[in-house]
DNA sequence: AAACAAACCTGTGCGC
DNA sequence: TGCGCACAGGTTTGTT
């Protein structure tokens, strides 16, 4: 569920809210959540430290502790990370449980019904064999930059279709389907073209379109779908939503032109919806 | 290099 | 109202 844009919206949240906050316990309720070390690990790492910083590589959450291990947070398609009161109610699926013993007391909630998302608390030294996805990950374009000259070098040689490359984490960190297909619109380039085949011209707008499509979308905290999933760390959906032009508008009159209709098709397994119209 | 399917799970929406 | 199927924001793995 969460690309880019809802991952820094989370950590904006909480980088406002939990950092300096001393975690006094930690309940694990799913061992899946857990599955890359243990309940054990996650309780030992957290409780008595404080998280000091929260960073962002892509769709990975990083938090920095005060002990000097580092918090890793992956929502894949249904986790959320929560911060409320103490003693809240919990919704269904809360499978791990921060207690934040401030002042006031709160607590941080993992909530994941597929379970996909996972928690892990680890020695930096030893990331790259614990998770080493993050040393393949590509730039990031909010955090790393993307010049036009550096874009226009990752597209060479890549016969993919646009698209496909898009979400490839391992060239470009971040994006996900909904905002590779706006971006593709607002380039107004055909996903499926294949991205050696793109231009000067393409490359160009296919930079602009990345930075002010992520950049938008963050500004608007992100995009809350109709399933209501995805929220922020204080609970709070985005509205990116409300300025998708293509994404998930299958025989809906383009936003853009008005003077086409937007389809559907498959690329790489993953709904893409465009323009035929505007993107070519 | 890259397409493709399957896997991991639960929930929802749609057609019948 | 209920059933069954398709599909969902991600990523890895194995096979062509």
């Amino acid at each position: 569920m969460p690309e880019l844009p809802e991952v820094e919206t989370v950590r904006r949240g909480l980088a406002a809210t939990v950092v300096g906050a001393p975690i006094t316990d930690v309940e694990v309720h799913h061992p899946r959540t857990v599955r890359r070390t243990s309940a054990g690990a996650l309780t030992d790492g957290l409780r008595g430290t404080t998280i000091t910083a929260f960073a962002r590589r892509g769709k990975y959450l990083l938090g920095e502790l005060a002990s000097g291990a580092r918090l890793m947070v992956h929502l894949r398609m249904s986790g959320r990370l929560l911060v409320v009161d103490a003693g809240a109610p919990r919704p269904a699926h809360t499978h791990v449980v921060v207690h934040l013993g401030d002042d006031r007391a709160r607590e941080l909630w993992f909530v994941d019904p597929r379970t996909f998302g996972e928690v892990v608390v680890y020695d930096p030294h030893d990331e790259a064999d614990i998770i080493p996805e993050l040393g393949r990950l590509g730039v990031d374009p909010v955090t790393d930059g993307l010049e036009p000259g550096e874009l226009a070098h990752l597209l060479e040689g890549r016969r993919r279709a646009l698209k496909a490359l898009l979400l490839d984490q391992a060239t470009i960190a971040g994006i996900g389907n909904i905002y590779a297909d706006e971006i593709c619109h607002v380039a107004g380039i055909d996903p499926r073209r294949r991205a050696d085949t793109l231009g000067a011209r393409r490359v160009a707008r296919l930079h602009d379109a990345i930075h002010d499509v992520l950049d938008a979308a963050i500004a608007s905290g992100g995009s809350t779908l109709r399933d209501r999933q995805y929220m922020g760390a204080d609970g709070r959906g985005g509205w990116f939503q409300l300025q998708h032009r293509v994404y998930d508008r299958a025989g809906l009159e383009c936003r853009t032109c008005g003077r086409a209709v937007v389809r559907r098709t498959v690329i790489t397994g993953r709904s893409a919806y465009f323009c035929p119209r505007c993107q070519r």
